[in-house]
DNA sequence: CGGCGCATGTGCGCATGTGCACATATTGAC
DNA sequence: GTCAATATGTGCACATGCGCACATGCGCCG
């Protein structure tokens, strides 16, 4: 296991060397290919992912067969934080959009190396804060804004996480079908591909199979407010 | 400052009671009355409170001055958490529902106890985890259910919190106006106003001011999925 | 204990967004 | 390269829920 991946982990910032590569020792790694799952919801968990490359998808599923995605994950965030803690059964499913590369470790490895590292701990409870301030961001969003509006700034938010500037705009190669950014964005695919098609015709972005070229992020953020 | 309320704070469970009479004297108390409010959304904050009697509403509101409430707190809980370890302002103005006593621990004092008391930090996380548990859940019901449901399931959400049973049935003392409770569910006062005279219709219900007596259980679980 | 202000109850027209139906385009497996 | 499966694009009827308008009710402050 190549401990040099975790020197770029926020969760493992501030560490020693040897307490990474102690750690990098204990972690195994494991690959999904699109569409493959790592967990399901409802299942005992007892491990903890980190997700090197790629990107995962982290859905809930209704039992009339609706979905929802609570997130969508890249290089650098951890999987499976919350049973960790509480000891409850996975609360989403979590599965690949690309081609991803995880390494794991056991919660038992996890918990002793918490207890014993108190910048471990408070890595840990920055990151949980982190994304409790983003799941309420999403909340007061999905309360606050219309399906455009929640669109426009799921593009804005995807950006930010993988685009890549280019001359004519901001690349974002997010792995998303149409069906996926409507189930993040808590709206029907036929909307979604509305509001999408709008934004083409005024000329603010540019769709590209499972990719977007934001053109204008001005006028995007403008409609996300 | 009485530390006997600590030992029955989940936070605080499993520490000695020599580091609760500590954590005891570094605290101070105050209280609030109905609509007078703790901090607001934008402050700079370096306080960890804790809810020891009352209830506080913990609200968001948008630039058009648009409310949506992301939680009811009572005695037990905490706030003001978020701001201790990721730095940020308040995310979320707190509002006092009822007349409410709270004591107060400076973020230095908390940090330091965090990094000397490994329970402490695991206790925080699972804390936290519950937490976005619960946010995540919240989500998924306003993606996944109409505005009757979400109130069924607020009404049942706040039973289990904050009801007492009785004879008749449960009976929750939620201090919430039906605006409150709108803004909880993510819905207009109207549209809750008629979910709630509907359910009272059947005979779910019995409104009796700030409080609600819930006859139905089951059949408000139904409606609540 | 009287009355003002906030809270609740209810009808109605309008806007948003869903879900179906279907056409077209793209992708990926062989 | 072929072709089935999957994803995208778009019109339309219908449902939900919002927001205005207004009536009624109730609590609390002086």
């Amino acid at each position: 296991m190549d401990s040099t991946v975790l020197a770029n982990v926020t969760l493992f910032k501030g560490l020693s060397e040897a307490d990474r590569d102690n750690l990098a020792s204990l972690m195994s790694e494991s690959t999904l290919k699109r569409g493959e799952s790592l967990f399901h919801e409802g299942d005992a968990g007892d491990r903890l992912y980190l997700v090197v490359d790629g990107k995962v998808k982290l859905s809930h599923t209704a039992s009339d067969g609706r979905e929802n995605l609570l997130a969508v994950l890249g290089p650098g965030e951890i999987i499976g934080e919350l049973s960790l803690f509480d000891l409850q059964p996975r609360s989403s499913t979590v599965t690949a959009i690309a081609h991803t590369r995880l390494f794991s470790l056991s919660h038992t490895d996890m918990r002793a190396y918490i207890e014993n590292h108190p910048t471990l701990a408070i890595n840990m409870l920055k990151e949980m804060a982190l994304r409790l301030r983003n799941t309420n961001q999403q909340l007061a969003d999905l309360v606050f804004s219309d399906v455009p509006g929640r669109v426009a700034k799921a593009l804005l938010d995807l950006a930010e996480r993988f685009g890549e500037r280019t001359p004519e705009g901001i690349y974002v190669p997010h792995d998303l079908t149409q069906e996926e950014l409507a189930h993040l964005v808590g709206a029907s695919r036929e909307t979604v591909n509305k509001s999408l098609a709008d934004f083409t015709s005024r000329g603010w972005i540019r769709l590209e199979g499972r990719a977007v070229l934001l053109i204008q992020v001005a006028r995007l953020q403008r409609r996300a407010h």
